[in-house]
Parts: C-alpha cells; sequence; structure tokens
DNA sequence: CTTGCTGCAAAAGTTTTGCACACGT
DNA sequence: ACGTGTGCAAAACTTTTGCAGCAAG
C-alpha cells in the first residue's frame, strides 16, 4: 500500500472558498501558553505548514514540504513529531488512521465530523482519499455511547470503496 | 497507549452462546487451495488460536498465546504475520485501526458490521474495546460510495469515549 | 536567568524480507 | 519432485528518546 493522494476536498464538507477565518497561530499560542510550553520558530513554521495541506497528510511528507517552502528554517524529524502532538492535543488537527503501517494526520479545526471515503485509482494504482460528512451519525453515536454509560469524545469512519462495476 | 483489553463481547450483536457453526478450518483451506497455497500445520495452528480469541487481538498477543495453548508446535514471529495477511484475504479476520503504533486483528468472518468503541478504564487507565452493530449505518455507507460513483467494499467505525461525568 | 526546545544520533517497536532447508501436494 | 512454507536473523520503517547546546519568556 503505496503513499495516499488527496482528491481536492469535496465541496459538500467543504466549499471550496471557505477559508478558517479563526487565527489558528494565535489559538496554537494560547494552548501552548496555557500548558506552560513556548511557542517556537520551529512550531511556527509546522503550523504554517500544516495549514497549507489539503486534506489528509503523513509526517515524512510534512517534513518534505517545509522543507520545500521554508528552505531558510530546517526543522528536524523529532521536532516535527513532537510538534504534531501538540497540534493534536490543541485540538487543531487529528490522527486520521487509513491503514496500520504510519499514521496520517488532518488539519480538523472546526470540522469535526469528517469521515474519509478511501479508494484505489484503477489506473494510477494509487490510494484517494475523499472526504465526507458524518454529522448526520452524531445521534448514532451518541446513542451507542449510552447504552454503555460513556460520553462520546470522538469518532472515526472510514469507508472503503471500489470503482462501481458498471 | 498501552495493550488494550477486550470486554467479553457485547450480547446486541453477538450472543453469548453464538457459535461459528461454518467450519472456518474448511474455508481457509478452500481459500488456500483456491491460490495456489498450502495448508500447513503452522497455518492450522494460527487458525485454530485466532478462532479461540475473544475480540480484538495483536500479533503479539496471537503469538504468546500460540505459544501456551501449543506448546508443541513452536510457530515464527514471521509465519504468524504471513499468515494472518492471508487469513484477512480469505475475509476470515480484519484489520482494526484502533490507534497508530500498531496493527490489531479480529475474527469478523460473517459479521462484517462491527464497530469499536474505545474507552479508558479510568481506574485501572487500561484501554478497553467494546463491539457495537454497525448494520444500520449500510443505507449511509451506500449512499456515501454512490455520490463519488463507487461501490462500498467495507467500513469501520470506531468511537472513542470517556466515562460518563455524572 | 530559568525552563523548555532543538537537532542529532541512537534506541525502540513493529512488520518485512532473504536465504537455506523442510514440507505439503 | 516441484513449488511453497518455515525459521532465523537481519533489514526496513516509523516513531521516540537522551543529551548537550540554544532560545523563548
Amino acid at each position: 500500500m503505496s503513499k495516499v493522494e488527496n482528491q481536492p476536498a469535496p465541496t459538500a464538507d467543504r466549499p471550496a472558498d471557505e477559508t478558517f477565518a479563526p487565527p489558528l497561530c494565535a489559538i496554537f499560542r494560547r494552548f501552548l501558553k496555557g500548558q506552560g510550553l513556548k511557542f517556537t520558530t520551529e512550531r511556527a513554521v509546522i503550523l504554517d505548514t500544516v495549514l497549507g495541506r489539503e486534506g489528509v497528510f503523513e509526517a515524512d511528507e510534512l517534513i518534505a514540504e517545509i522543507k520545500r517552502t521554508h528552505p531558510e528554517h530546517r526543522v528536524s524529524k523529532a521536532t516535527v513529531y513532537r510538534t504534531l502532538k501538540h497540534l493534536i492535543e490543541a485540538g487543531i488537527i487529528s490522527e486520521v488512521l487509513l491503514d496500520a503501517t504510519r499514521a496520517h494526520y488532518q488539519l480538523t479545526y472546526g470540522r469535526p465530523d469528517v469521515g474519509h471515503l478511501v479508494h484505489t485509482d484503477p489506473d494510477t494504482d494509487t490510494l484517494s482519499v475523499t472526504e465526507f460528512p458524518t454529522g448526520e451519525l452524531r445521534e448514532f453515536v451518541q446513542r451507542v455511547c449510552e447504552e454503555h454509560g460513556l460520553d462520546p469524545l470522538s469518532h472515526r469512519v472510514v469507508v472503503y470503496a471500489t470503482p462501481r462495476r458498471t
């Protein structure tokens, strides 16, 4: 299973021109301060690069992207992994579990109910990941948790599909 | 995040005394023959051990279990991993993606619509995984795929929850 | 200044693979 | 017999960690 290729994000759930107005940088700063942590140049560069990504990405890709878009700042692998954890804690990104070989991440601030539709492109034999809204499953999730005396924190939905056989 | 502890499987989806009547061993045999592969002692031992497991398990645990229940047959790690792949192909088990650090597996033959509810036990600080039926999501999944011109293969639903704050 | 942060390289953990020999069919 | 399978150990990968110097608040 090779690297994942992203679809240009579906319009149903995320209109093309929707911008993330909230200053995520400020949000991250506030989070860090609250934890007694520091807002460093490296963390700024990483957040900036994450904000520029469309859809799902891997740690590896993020590192490559930083090298490309911020050649003046070299950020180490270790720092990227450490910062991704903080971004998750801050609620800015989430881990997406698509396969068991490595972690995927995605900017999810303000859009918690995103599912992932994974399918192979028969031509290129690469995996594509498209998003879809899962808001209508909230009630279902709530009910499942209630039956077990729990409160839901988050949910993940991944659908694996194949090109329709005509 | 430590190893996962299994809840004794919920009764809603899998009544306590439900037994897997279909001879999975025969099914696996047939699958292997169809692929020009061989049914070896090691594969029999692995399948037998998988059938004895309740709920979700890891490769590591399976190896330990084999050592315990079949001390006369030593099965190597490599063979376990290789056989797990075949069992997935044969449709007998599935990969369950609960966290990004390692793969989990579960016997799913004949019960494709199982979701996983992950929650921490506040006392022991261990993770529990409970199953719940997701059959009622089929229509939703079908619709999502149709909107993208795809046919669904399978879907995974994982809900993360926390003990209800009373 | 004090405390946390970074980069490097090494460590850790899981899964895969190459190879010589053994075993189903 | 032929072609697969197995075990072992090493390799491959991703992610984590220890440490010495560096930087943010």
